[in-house]
DNA sequence: ATTACATGCAATAAATGGGTTGCATGTACG
DNA sequence: CGTACATGCAACCCATTTATTGCATGTAAT
Protein backbone atom coordinates (compact mmCIF):
# COMPACT_ATOMS: atom_id res chain seq x y z
CA UNK A 1 0.00 0.00 0.00
CA UNK A 2 1.57 3.46 -1.29
CA UNK A 3 2.26 6.21 1.11
CA UNK A 4 -0.90 8.41 0.12
CA UNK A 5 -1.37 12.06 1.12
CA UNK A 6 -4.34 13.63 1.16
CA UNK A 7 -5.79 14.78 -2.16
CA UNK A 8 -9.10 15.88 -0.97
CA UNK A 9 -7.46 18.74 0.87
CA UNK A 10 -9.21 21.42 -1.17
CA UNK A 11 -7.33 24.86 -1.29
CA UNK A 12 -9.55 26.52 1.34
CA UNK A 13 -11.67 29.62 0.06
CA UNK A 14 -10.21 32.65 0.78
CA UNK A 15 -14.04 33.68 2.20
CA UNK A 16 -12.88 31.50 5.25
CA UNK A 17 -10.47 34.04 6.26
CA UNK A 18 -12.66 37.19 6.04
CA UNK A 19 -13.71 36.76 9.67
CA UNK A 20 -10.40 35.91 10.86
CA UNK A 21 -8.64 39.21 9.23
CA UNK A 22 -12.24 41.55 10.40
CA UNK A 23 -11.02 40.19 13.62
CA UNK A 24 -7.44 40.89 13.41
CA UNK A 25 -8.33 44.64 11.85
CA UNK A 26 -8.67 45.95 15.56
CA UNK A 27 -5.72 47.81 17.67
CA UNK A 28 -7.33 46.25 21.03
CA UNK A 29 -7.86 42.73 19.75
CA UNK A 30 -4.52 42.57 17.88
CA UNK A 31 -2.64 43.25 21.33
CA UNK A 32 -4.92 41.12 23.00
CA UNK A 33 -3.71 38.10 20.44
CA UNK A 34 -0.19 39.41 20.75
CA UNK A 35 -0.25 38.98 24.78
CA UNK A 36 -2.23 35.54 24.98
CA UNK A 37 0.54 34.31 22.08
CA UNK A 38 3.55 35.31 24.59
CA UNK A 39 1.54 35.04 27.78
CA UNK A 40 -0.16 32.02 27.65
CA UNK A 41 -3.69 31.47 28.99
CA UNK A 42 -5.03 34.49 30.84
CA UNK A 43 -8.17 35.55 32.66
CA UNK A 44 -10.89 38.28 31.67
CA UNK A 45 -9.30 40.69 34.23
CA UNK A 46 -5.73 40.28 33.79
CA UNK A 47 -5.86 40.90 29.87
CA UNK A 48 -8.11 43.73 30.77
CA UNK A 49 -5.33 45.15 33.49
CA UNK A 50 -2.96 45.81 30.62
CA UNK A 51 -5.78 48.13 28.81
CA UNK A 52 -7.90 51.59 29.20
CA UNK A 53 -10.96 49.62 28.41
CA UNK A 54 -13.58 48.46 30.63
CA UNK A 55 -13.73 44.49 31.54
CA UNK A 56 -16.93 44.33 29.61
CA UNK A 57 -15.62 45.65 26.29
CA UNK A 58 -12.78 43.16 26.69
CA UNK A 59 -14.90 40.65 26.89
CA UNK A 60 -16.83 41.28 23.84
CA UNK A 61 -13.64 41.56 21.99
CA UNK A 62 -12.73 38.22 23.38
CA UNK A 63 -16.09 36.87 21.86
CA UNK A 64 -15.27 38.33 18.83
CA UNK A 65 -11.86 36.47 19.13
CA UNK A 66 -13.61 33.51 19.65
CA UNK A 67 -16.08 33.94 16.70
CA UNK A 68 -13.27 33.78 14.42
CA UNK A 69 -11.98 30.89 16.20
CA UNK A 70 -8.43 32.56 17.06
CA UNK A 71 -8.82 31.98 20.75
CA UNK A 72 -10.35 28.98 23.13
CA UNK A 73 -12.04 29.38 26.63
CA UNK A 74 -11.86 27.30 29.41
CA UNK A 75 -13.84 27.69 32.76
CA UNK A 76 -11.19 26.94 36.13
CA UNK A 77 -12.90 27.35 38.85
CA UNK A 78 -14.28 31.14 39.33
CA UNK A 79 -12.10 32.40 36.84
CA UNK A 80 -12.50 31.67 32.92
CA UNK A 81 -9.09 31.75 30.84
CA UNK A 82 -8.24 32.00 27.43
CA UNK A 83 -5.60 30.90 25.73
CA UNK A 84 -4.80 31.26 21.55
CA UNK A 85 -5.92 28.80 19.11
CA UNK A 86 -3.03 28.75 16.15
CA UNK A 87 -5.64 27.07 13.37
CA UNK A 88 -7.39 30.15 12.03
CA UNK A 89 -4.36 32.43 12.15
CA UNK A 90 -2.24 29.59 9.98
CA UNK A 91 -5.07 29.97 7.58
CA UNK A 92 -5.55 33.25 7.25
CA UNK A 93 -1.60 32.75 6.56
CA UNK A 94 -1.92 30.84 3.53
CA UNK A 95 -4.72 33.14 2.08
CA UNK A 96 -2.38 36.12 2.44
CA UNK A 97 0.38 33.25 1.01
CA UNK A 98 -2.28 32.53 -1.68
CA UNK A 99 -2.54 36.01 -2.82
CA UNK A 100 1.13 36.87 -3.06
CA UNK A 101 1.93 34.35 -5.12
CA UNK A 102 -0.78 34.49 -7.38
CA UNK A 103 0.22 38.24 -7.30
CA UNK A 104 3.92 36.85 -8.28
CA UNK A 105 3.01 34.52 -11.08
CA UNK A 106 0.77 37.71 -12.60
CA UNK A 107 3.92 39.44 -12.74
CA UNK A 108 5.74 36.78 -14.54
CA UNK A 109 3.46 36.12 -17.22
CA UNK A 110 3.89 40.18 -18.23
CA UNK A 111 7.41 39.87 -17.73
CA UNK A 112 7.21 37.40 -20.54
CA UNK A 113 4.46 39.19 -22.48
CA UNK A 114 7.26 42.07 -22.98
CA UNK A 115 9.88 40.21 -23.34
CA UNK A 116 9.01 37.67 -25.81
CA UNK A 117 7.37 39.68 -28.76
CA UNK B 1 34.84 46.60 4.31
CA UNK B 2 32.56 43.73 5.77
CA UNK B 3 28.94 42.89 4.36
CA UNK B 4 26.32 44.64 6.22
CA UNK B 5 23.44 43.49 6.61
CA UNK B 6 21.34 46.33 7.50
CA UNK B 7 20.80 46.42 11.47
CA UNK B 8 18.76 49.10 11.75
CA UNK B 9 15.48 47.75 10.28
CA UNK B 10 13.23 47.93 13.34
CA UNK B 11 10.51 44.99 13.67
CA UNK B 12 7.89 46.98 11.99
CA UNK B 13 5.34 47.25 15.44
CA UNK B 14 2.21 45.05 14.98
CA UNK B 15 -0.31 48.31 14.81
CA UNK B 16 0.96 49.13 11.43
CA UNK B 17 -0.84 46.09 10.31
CA UNK B 18 -4.27 46.65 11.87
CA UNK B 19 -6.04 48.89 8.75
CA UNK B 20 -4.80 46.03 6.12
CA UNK B 21 -6.41 43.24 8.09
CA UNK B 22 -9.89 45.60 8.46
CA UNK B 23 -9.48 46.22 5.26
CA UNK B 24 -9.28 42.45 4.24
CA UNK B 25 -11.76 41.49 6.60
CA UNK B 26 -14.49 42.30 4.19
CA UNK B 27 -15.75 39.83 1.37
CA UNK B 28 -16.32 42.28 -1.28
CA UNK B 29 -12.65 43.94 -0.80
CA UNK B 30 -10.33 40.82 -0.49
CA UNK B 31 -12.05 39.47 -3.80
CA UNK B 32 -11.56 43.04 -5.19
CA UNK B 33 -7.83 42.03 -3.86
CA UNK B 34 -8.18 38.80 -5.49
CA UNK B 35 -9.40 40.02 -8.92
CA UNK B 36 -6.86 43.19 -9.18
CA UNK B 37 -3.84 40.14 -8.93
CA UNK B 38 -4.76 38.23 -11.16
CA UNK B 39 -6.23 40.40 -13.85
CA UNK B 40 -3.92 43.69 -13.34
CA UNK B 41 -5.14 47.31 -13.19
CA UNK B 42 -8.80 47.83 -14.03
CA UNK B 43 -11.20 50.68 -14.03
CA UNK B 44 -14.11 51.30 -11.58
CA UNK B 45 -16.66 50.26 -14.23
CA UNK B 46 -14.61 46.90 -15.28
CA UNK B 47 -14.12 45.77 -11.33
CA UNK B 48 -18.08 46.47 -10.78
CA UNK B 49 -19.05 44.61 -13.37
CA UNK B 50 -18.73 41.50 -11.68
CA UNK B 51 -20.17 42.00 -8.43
CA UNK B 52 -24.12 42.73 -7.13
CA UNK B 53 -23.34 46.14 -5.85
CA UNK B 54 -23.28 49.54 -7.09
CA UNK B 55 -20.58 51.64 -8.83
CA UNK B 56 -20.06 54.12 -5.61
CA UNK B 57 -19.77 51.79 -3.22
CA UNK B 58 -16.75 49.54 -4.97
CA UNK B 59 -15.44 53.66 -4.97
CA UNK B 60 -16.08 53.32 -1.39
CA UNK B 61 -14.25 49.95 -0.79
CA UNK B 62 -11.25 51.06 -3.20
CA UNK B 63 -10.69 54.12 -1.12
CA UNK B 64 -10.66 51.79 2.37
CA UNK B 65 -8.09 49.49 0.53
CA UNK B 66 -6.83 52.48 -0.90
CA UNK B 67 -6.21 53.77 2.66
CA UNK B 68 -4.44 50.35 3.54
CA UNK B 69 -2.20 50.74 0.96
CA UNK B 70 -3.35 47.73 -0.67
CA UNK B 71 -3.86 49.28 -3.92
CA UNK B 72 -2.76 52.28 -6.38
CA UNK B 73 -4.88 53.93 -8.37
CA UNK B 74 -3.95 56.17 -11.33
CA UNK B 75 -5.94 58.23 -13.96
CA UNK B 76 -5.49 57.41 -17.29
CA UNK B 77 -7.95 59.43 -19.71
CA UNK B 78 -11.00 59.33 -18.24
CA UNK B 79 -10.93 56.69 -16.51
CA UNK B 80 -9.28 55.45 -13.48
CA UNK B 81 -7.53 52.25 -13.10
CA UNK B 82 -6.58 50.47 -9.68
CA UNK B 83 -3.82 48.03 -9.33
CA UNK B 84 -3.11 45.89 -6.50
CA UNK B 85 0.36 46.99 -4.54
CA UNK B 86 1.73 44.02 -2.66
CA UNK B 87 4.00 45.88 -0.16
CA UNK B 88 1.71 46.13 2.58
CA UNK B 89 0.05 42.78 2.19
CA UNK B 90 3.57 41.28 2.90
CA UNK B 91 3.99 43.33 6.11
CA UNK B 92 0.45 41.35 7.06
CA UNK B 93 1.99 38.69 6.37
CA UNK B 94 4.77 39.24 8.13
CA UNK B 95 3.25 40.32 11.03
CA UNK B 96 1.15 37.05 11.39
CA UNK B 97 4.62 34.88 10.49
CA UNK B 98 5.79 36.74 13.70
CA UNK B 99 2.78 36.01 15.99
CA UNK B 100 2.55 32.35 14.87
CA UNK B 101 6.46 32.23 15.41
CA UNK B 102 6.07 33.50 19.03
CA UNK B 103 3.50 30.88 19.91
CA UNK B 104 5.94 28.60 18.92
CA UNK B 105 8.54 29.08 20.91
CA UNK B 106 6.36 29.77 24.05
CA UNK B 107 4.90 26.20 23.12
CA UNK B 108 8.41 25.25 22.91
CA UNK B 109 9.56 26.74 26.48
CA UNK B 110 6.48 25.07 28.21
CA UNK B 111 7.53 21.79 26.79
CA UNK B 112 10.96 22.38 28.03
CA UNK B 113 9.33 23.52 31.63
CA UNK B 114 7.58 20.25 31.57
CA UNK B 115 9.89 17.66 30.58
CA UNK B 116 12.73 18.84 32.66
CA UNK B 117 11.92 18.80 36.40
C1' DA C 1 -21.81 33.20 57.28
C1' DT C 2 -19.73 37.11 55.37
C1' DT C 3 -16.74 39.40 52.65
C1' DA C 4 -14.14 39.74 48.43
C1' DC C 5 -13.25 38.69 43.86
C1' DA C 6 -14.36 37.03 38.89
C1' DT C 7 -17.59 36.94 35.87
C1' DG C 8 -22.36 37.19 33.34
C1' DC C 9 -26.32 39.72 31.60
C1' DA C 10 -29.04 43.66 29.92
C1' DA C 11 -30.04 48.26 28.60
C1' DT C 12 -28.48 51.77 26.72
C1' DA C 13 -25.62 55.63 23.85
C1' DA C 14 -22.45 57.04 20.41
C1' DA C 15 -19.85 56.06 16.45
C1' DT C 16 -18.69 53.56 12.40
C1' DG C 17 -19.67 50.98 8.22
C1' DG C 18 -21.85 49.63 4.03
C1' DG C 19 -24.98 50.89 0.76
C1' DT C 20 -28.08 53.73 -1.97
C1' DT C 21 -29.86 57.76 -4.76
C1' DG C 22 -29.38 62.13 -7.22
C1' DC C 23 -26.84 65.33 -9.45
C1' DA C 24 -22.52 67.49 -11.11
C1' DT C 25 -18.18 67.27 -13.74
C1' DG C 26 -14.91 65.90 -17.00
C1' DT C 27 -13.34 63.55 -21.14
C1' DA C 28 -13.89 61.05 -25.66
C1' DC C 29 -15.84 60.65 -30.09
C1' DG C 30 -19.06 61.21 -33.86
C1' DC D 1 -21.11 71.03 -30.85
C1' DG D 2 -23.65 67.42 -28.74
C1' DT D 3 -24.04 62.84 -27.00
C1' DA D 4 -22.28 59.10 -24.44
C1' DC D 5 -19.47 57.26 -21.01
C1' DA D 6 -16.43 57.26 -16.59
C1' DT D 7 -16.13 59.23 -12.63
C1' DG D 8 -16.66 62.57 -8.40
C1' DC D 9 -19.29 64.52 -4.61
C1' DA D 10 -22.84 64.92 -1.05
C1' DA D 11 -26.77 63.68 1.55
C1' DC D 12 -28.98 60.26 3.63
C1' DC D 13 -30.55 55.46 5.66
C1' DC D 14 -30.07 51.46 8.25
C1' DA D 15 -27.50 47.92 10.65
C1' DT D 16 -23.62 46.83 13.22
C1' DT D 17 -19.93 47.78 16.36
C1' DT D 18 -17.83 49.65 20.31
C1' DA D 19 -18.00 51.01 24.83
C1' DT D 20 -20.33 52.25 28.94
C1' DT D 21 -23.10 51.63 33.41
C1' DG D 22 -25.75 49.02 36.73
C1' DC D 23 -27.00 44.98 38.74
C1' DA D 24 -27.08 39.88 39.36
C1' DT D 25 -24.65 35.48 40.08
C1' DG D 26 -21.27 32.29 41.37
C1' DT D 27 -17.02 30.87 43.67
C1' DA D 28 -13.07 31.53 47.31
C1' DA D 29 -11.33 32.60 51.45
C1' DT D 30 -11.44 34.07 56.25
Amino acid sequence: MSLRIKRTSKPAPLERSVPVFAALGDETRLKLIAVLCVGGAMSITQLTAGTALTRQAITKHLAVLADAGLVRDAKIGRERLWEFEPNQLDEARRSLEMIASQWDSALERLRLAVETP
